[in-house]
DNA sequence: TATATTCATGTTAGCGCTAACGTAAACGCT
DNA sequence: AGCGTTTACGTTAGCGCTAACATGAATATA
């Protein structure tokens, strides 16, 4: 690689000017097959690589797009970046990857250093900062995609587009399955009180239930971490306080898991004591026994919806602000028949 | 975001020339106190913000790595690529992300994308690609680092730095800790037969037996797909078929939880009748029942000195080329105690 | 035959920044 | 005073590419 061939090398070689091979590299405008043919030979035997640096200064586009995740190592973050990164590179783009590790400050700052890279979009996973600081932050960048986040003022034209997954018909449909079955006292394993995906589901919760003419008990619904261990521990105390539970809706599949080792260390057996309704459909879900009952996301479709937003926007420049709300999908295994 | 704001913009707002801005902005070369003040205070009225774009293309610097996975959504990628952009953020360098979808050509195709976009260095985690193919196409970049892979031919300078797990050492090592407990028939699931760290494994599990005066039995080693149904439906038949077996040692974890499955289904105790090994420790392996013996490798810190020993070379070009081997750490929990 | 139209190329002027060198004023030293 | 030295800037020439317009030859049209 010793010194890096250029345009005008290849130009000089092949004996035409600059934009003839600038047309070739691009397969723009009209060529001679001849020529064409020529500076194909010179870009071959110079190995050149055209620059994207200088194309994107002169172009003004930078074929890159970044994605601000709170935390890579996440499988629901990594399913999104699978989705991401399989659309962007089909359509030419790359893939600035973020991972602000939970942290709301590296949040702000890495929408900055994609301001800088000059990157055409972002796509921001779930960002934990609030409205107030992210908003103007978020406004330096005209075309931005939002994954499972709604803002609180919906007014103020925050994003450009918006792909959600409906948490609240997902724990809706969660909850009418339970009380077809005859659940009449369900907990909710609430996790993070601040989720705003915690809320949505404790919309269909409550929506649920309602509509069956039960009232809401907010003692059998407790937050908690949204871990295994989060589950365990507060699975176990939560049905020792309340014996009429018989069934345990939990925020996500972890939880639901840690839920079902408490069970087993407590001699409550699953699904006959108590059954258990995990969230999300994590990969071990169907590999725990009993295996889990839960609500299929699509995080890699997610990603991929979010990715064909953005590079629309890109590309098309459409005024209007897109929503796209994606439906779950109940998966009924052993913990919760 | 009206019209971007230029360097050239701050210069006539301030009155002072171009590179005076520039020398403001970048922290460089004497200026008086009165003049920062006045740049700055004219940066921030007209919230001019630097072209990384352009400032790559003077400088000859892009501040970005790539980073090549195989897979970002298989939790072992997803832990590397936590620990890459964690060293790389904090050193100030973007990662542009490629998933490869476990695809060879898309290995090479992304570093052709990330030649285009001149990244200053590349880390490839696991390239599945052989080396005849790899080779000349790696050597584009002078930037290299490659993590748990390496070559047959050792001679030739393919990359700058490794980064290995000592793979041989860790099956060494749970072998060892076997025959310390007295199982004299040890199975081995594995993986994928192309796979190097599959051979790595191999070879301690050969060592550790010969030094313990036992015969390799090349008929209760199987190969089997690094899955849970990959494990599940070899080390069913595979105990079946050799009853002598008291131990099976797995090429990762999920093989091993699908061994535990298939025991659990057809009577087979563990750890009473079957200890079973895993290998990566992934976070599964605690919380499956009972809770997986296995091998730690610690993922991030391998992406974490990847990205150290990148950054290095590209500050400051040494010439060797240096390996990092990381030790593996036993992990016993029930499965084999 | 004169003129419009295509086709295949060349020319020019940047994109927004930095490296490298140039310069004028202020300062210190003998 | 005369000299070098420092300080604080300014000027120039690119980095490697593309958009936009210019050009000249070949072909089609009137």
């Amino acid at each position: 690689m010793a010194q890096r061939v250029t345009m005008s090398d290849v130009a000089r070689e092949a004996g035409v000017s600059l934009m003839t091979v600038s047309r070739v590299v691009n397969d723009k405008g009209e060529i001679s097959h001849e020529t064409r043919m020529r500076v194909q030979e010179v870009i071959e035997k110079l190995g050149y690589r055209p620059s994207g640096i200088a194309r994107s200064l002169a172009g003004g586009q930078t074929y890159t797009i970044g994605l601000i995740v709170p935390d890579i190592a996440n499988p629901y973050f990594s399913g999104i970046a699978h989705g991401v990164t399989s659309v962007a590179n089909a359509e030419g783009f790359g893939v600035l990857l973020c991972d602000c590790e939970e942290d709301s400050n590296r949040e702000l700052a890495m929408l900055d250093v994609l301001e800088e890279k000059r990157v055409d979009g972002v796509i921001v996973a779930a960002p934990r900062t609030n409205t107030e600081e992210l908003l103007p932050v978020l406004l330096h960048h005209s075309n931005v995609v939002v994954v499972n986040r709604l803002f609180d003022n919906p007014d103020e034209s925050i994003a450009r587009g918006y792909v959600m997954n409906d948490d609240r018909n997902g724990a809706y449909n969660i909850i009418k399955h339970l009380l077809n079955r005859g659940h009449r006292s369900i907990g909710f394993l609430a996790g993070p009180k601040t989720s705003y995906g915690s809320m949505r589901r404790l919309r269909g919760y409550t929506v649920a239930l309602e509509e069956e003419g039960l009232t809401y008990d907010p003692n059998i619904v407790q937050y908690c971490a949204p871990t295994v261990e989060g589950g365990r521990n507060v699975a176990t105390q939560l049905v020792k306080e309340h014996p009429e539970i018989t069934a345990l809706f939990c925020f996500n599949d972890l939880i639901a898991i840690g839920a079902l080792q408490g069970c087993y260390q407590t001699g409550v057996k699953v699904p006959d004591n108590l059954a258990i309704f995990g969230y999300d459909d994590i990969p071990m879900a169907s590999w725990v026994t009993p295996s889990l009952s839960t609500c299929q996301v699509n995080f890699e479709e997610m990603g991929r919806e979010a990715t064909r937003l953005l590079i629309n926007y890109i590309s098309d420049c459409p005024e209007d602000c897109t929503n796209i709300v994606m439906q779950p999908k109940l998966i009924i295994r052993d913990s919760a028949p």
